[in-house]
DNA sequence: AATAAAAAAGGGGTTTTCCCCCTATAAAAA
DNA sequence: TTTTTATAGGGGGAAAACCCCTTTTTTATT
């Protein structure tokens, strides 16, 4: 029997290599190899077609090349990869964010053995795998208001980042090399735009939406 | 030959599956049984002696009841059961509040299945096992100034947790029912004692030290 | 080249925040 | 029993933060 093909892709070493251990018990499956990162991943699928699996476990919080750049770039250069994502991230966001870029399932780090391997058996023979919770998420998404898409340039990102710090906005000013009053501006643009009301408003969107963190 | 008993704490169901099917690989070791959380694990050790383990692999984060009061409670309890931390956190201040409640050693979650094996065997054979980072560390904090442990009582971490919303003070003050002036003074206690110089201050403290999760 | 649209900056005012220093009361320690 | 010490509260003021609305400058768009 010819096993399907699995890499697993988290920063964390000992997790990838214990969930690895792990789908080596299914029957119907084999790890290829582990991967720390996004770009570790892109590189090896670079290297040789004989790298290329036939799913990805991916983690989402991850440097240097998070889950969802990753899955995005696998969607875009190898459509024929069926990505999973694996995260301890609940949050409707996230969730939407990944299945937008083209995951084909989504399973929380607490679900049980048999579950995921159920989910890497529907998505090797099926494509897809997504649990109640999902579907019920992506007819909201679908059905009710397509989500407000928040985006925020460079400059934006980088006042948020000083916004969590103890600098005065005129402070921030000085670092920017911009007038406090623009400062100003920035402030109340993103007030209006995040739908909050004042500085610790903005320091939990960052922290949310990873903007900064702690 | 007699192998050496395993439990291992994780909230997350499928990672502390997937370690015990790892740890399960390595010769002197075997997994009793997982746990989802610190409360599950003094169920079952208060069930019945033959449920005590050798050594217990303790995630930090849980619900219910956290990593470090279960070592505490271990520690107290059952002194001959040896705990390894196993985390993602490496806050210094983390490490050391495991250390002190009596873990044996404190891993990584980014370490190599090798160097799991390593520490358990150091561990169920001399007792303890530290990295060389973890081992420098505990030499700073004895050495150096013993650490301002700063203790807030239960008004000032509700104080805290307000702070981190997008009430004024004012709005604080009505919800915890005291008079603005009263909230004056507890911010002020907190920005010297914290060595916070405003309210971001607070935010950021108030994550960082988990009194309110985003 | 003309026009629209951002981005940067200012004027000015209200509310909050922050920071002094001071009092009353209740609980704990001497 | 006096003396700390912790807790709740107050007055007042300077500095930020917040919130309008307007102007200039830069960058795209037609």
């Amino acid at each position: 029997m010819i096993k399907y093909s699995v890499v697993i892709v988290d920063d964390h070493t000992l997790l990838s290599q214990a969930i690895a251990a792990m789908v080596n018990t299914f029957d119907k499956f084999k790890v290829l190899y582990t991967c720390k990162n996004g770009q570790e991943l892109i590189d090896k699928f670079s290297e040789s077609p004989k790298f290329i699996p036939d799913v990805v476990l991916m983690d989402i919080n991850m440097p240097i090349m998070n889950g969802i750049e990753t899955t995005d770039w696998i969607s875009k250069n190898h459509n024929n990869v069926n990505v999973m994502a694996l995260s301890v991230e609940d949050e409707d966001a996230t969730i939407l964010k990944m299945l937008k870029v083209g995951a084909v399932g989504y399973l929380l780090k607490d679900t049980e053995k048999s579950v995921l391997e159920k989910a890497l058996i529907e998505i090797a023979e099926n494509g897809f795998y997504h649990t109640k919770s999902v579907t019920s998420l992506l007819m909201k998404s679908l059905s009710g208001k397509g989500e407000e898409e928040v985006k925020l340039n460079d400059r934006q990102k980088s006042f948020m980042k000083y916004a969590c710090s103890e600098l005065t906005y005129k402070e921030i000013a000085d670092k920017m090399c911009l007038s406090p009053k623009t400062i100003d501006g920035y402030r109340d643009v993103l007030f209006t735009k995040l739908n909050v009301k004042n500085r610790v408003g903005l320091v939990m969107y960052a922290i949310k939406n990873k903007i900064y963190t702690p």
